[in-house]
Order: structure tokens, then sequence, then C-alpha cells
DNA sequence: AATAAGATTTAGAATAATTCTTGATTACCT
DNA sequence: AGGTAATCAAGAATTATTCTAAATCTTATT
């Protein structure tokens, strides 16, 4: 009833196999989801495909809130806290990823390879980093250490803000 | 009148020049933190001189609520909004750093020395982690990015919990 | 040493992101 | 299709942290 679908089912390719879809972009896209769902065995619910297609939509790390509010639009009966909950399922199943700087609200990240983040305090922008090397080359630890989860936030000023500003932090090195 | 002098001032040697000094471990501690407190330009308050000094004494990545209630037992006036304002007070000027892993309170680091954290999930502790080479040969940012703060997470296994244990998570590498 | 001005502290209230709880709904296996 | 455990919705609860206002302290200046 909300949501007319735009084409008639009909016409798919064949290829295709399932065929209830309520609300969706591209079914490709549902597909990649429903694929990678089955893959890391969660269950494949409507709310966890919608919060992580309203994800994967985006490049610029949105909180819990902005997904909520943009789920919400297609289907006004979910609740934050379902958000929450998915995008817990997602980061532990390895699909998103959680970022984190300081205590401002979690962002969300639809990169899951390993990766850094920087933060521009002017503008507010968050970007994925590429690292260089491996991961385990980068640090010291002792014999013996498990590493499951490694995080690297980098914060100060974009190109574009750092040209205007007068910043007040100095620079790291 | 709440704390008495614990040896006289005029025994103090010559070449020292402070004279009050109602609580403190040992002179030099205070010293240092009055020297640089001066040089960060803040002001020296008791206050911050404990908060200082407690984590100073320690290695383990305390929390404010730790610091509190160690502080707390010498001078029972002080605050934890107090604690919580010297902590940020002593982060901006360099002097500590603030330490976050996801959304566990927020943990604080003697070590003002770039480097990372290593977070265990069996046992809790949090350990400090030297980083290999130059951090700003360790991602590759746009040009014109000017970086002022960096942080590198880690969690998994400290040695000896992975030695005995099945984890569920699965190592990064 | 006393004073003035502004910063800091205290205590408790307020904030806000996240988690928890409960009953209803849903996905998935057989 | 039916049974069962997982998930969802709604709202209450939690809790680390910040804010507020009045009192106190630090520091520079007499």
């Amino acid at each position: 009833m909300a949501t007319p679908s735009s084409s008639s089912e009909s016409s798919a390719p064949a290829g295709r196999r399932r065929a209830r879809r309520t609300t969706t972009l591209s079914g490709d896209m549902a597909d990649d989801f429903d694929r990678m769902a089955a893959r890391s065995g969660i269950r494949t619910t409507q709310q966890r495909r919608l919060v992580y297609e309203a994800l994967m939509e985006r490049h610029d790390h949105p909180t819990a809130q902005d997904l909520f509010l943009h789920v919400k639009a297609k289907v006004p009966s979910i609740s934050l806290a379902t958000v929450y909950n998915c995008l817990e399922t997602l980061t532990n199943s390895g699909l998103i990823r959680h970022v984190n700087l300081d205590r401002a609200p979690s962002r969300y990240c639809q990169n899951p390879d390993p990766h850094g983040h920087f933060f521009c305090d002017s503008c507010g922008a968050v970007s994925d980093v590429p690292l260089r090397g491996k991961l385990d080359t980068m640090w010291e630890l002792p014999a013996g250490t498990v590493v499951t989860h490694a995080e690297v936030n980098l914060r100060g000023y974009c190109a574009d803000c750092a040209k205007s500003a007068s910043f007040e932090n100095t620079p790291l090195s």
C-alpha cells in the first residue's frame, strides 16, 4: 500500500529467484544484502535490509539517528532501537563498521575492509583513509597477542578547510 | 586548618622557591606538575595537581571515576565534575591523553607521546602500544590535510588470555 | 600583604546516546 | 503449514558526561 512497485515483476529477467520485495531501490542491492546475510548466518529481516541499504547509499558515515530518519521515511513503523539493533548485528557480522571519535554519537561505515577515518574539525566531514602497509606491521605487541579489531582515527583539518583556516591546534608533525 | 604542614618550612633546602604545599606525595612530582603547567599556560590548582599525580601513579589507564575515588580519599571535598574538568584541561594542554574504545567510559593515559592502545576483551587490561615508523607515513591523506590528533586502538586478547582462551572472534590476520 | 578580576570548584540538575524490558510479530526449519 | 526462537516496537531506564549558579581560589597588580 505504501510503496507502489515501480515496474511489473513479470518483466524481471529470468535468473531472479525471490519474488516479494516491499521497498527497495534496486533488486541487486537487496540481493547483495540477502546473500551476505546468509553467508554471515544472520536472519534477513526487512529492517536489517533497509538499514543496510540506507547506509550503502551514503559515503558520509551517518549516525544511527540519520539512518533512522532515512529509513523511517519509507517505513514509518521502524523504531530507533531497532536501527541500533540492526547496526549492532551488521557490525558484529562484519558487514559494516562502527566508527567512534571521542564521545560524539557513533557513526557507521559502509566499508568493512581495514582502513582508517579522518574527522575534519572545521566542516565535520568524515572520510575513509587508506592505510599503508599491513596492519600488523604498524605496531609492536607482545608475542602471543591476538588482535581482532583495529581502529585508526585521525582528526584535524581537511585540505579545503585548512586552506582558509587559522587553526588553533598545532599539527602533529 | 584542614591540612597541617608536615615539616617546618624553614628547614627546606635553599633552591626551593615555593613554600606552601598542602598535600602531595613527593615534592618532585608536584614540582614537575607545576613546571609543566606553567609551561602549558594553565593555572596550577591543587585539584589539577592531585588528578595529575593520581594518574601518574598508575599505568593501567584509569577512568575519571577511578581517579575521582583515588583523589577523594585524600581530599574528600573534590567533585567528580572537577575531575572531569581537570582531565579535560590536562588533555587540552597535552600533558595527558584521553583514550576511548567504543562507548565504554573514557580512560586516561599518563603518556602524552604518540602511541597506540590495546584493549584485552578477556581481562579488560589496557596497555600502551609502540607504533612502528612515523605517524604520517602510516596513512594516505589528500595533499593539504592537516592532522592534529591521531589515535590507534586495538582490541583482542592479550598474550596471557589468548593462551587459555577459545575466542569467539576471528583474529584480524 | 591586601585587592581586584577572572578562572576554577562544588553540588546537583540536566542532557543525550544507548540499552533494556515486555509483549507482539516474524523468519526459518521441518 | 506449524512450531520455535529470534527480532521488533514502544517507551522506560541507564549512565557517562556536561551544564548551571554560587562560592572559592589563583594570579597579577598595587
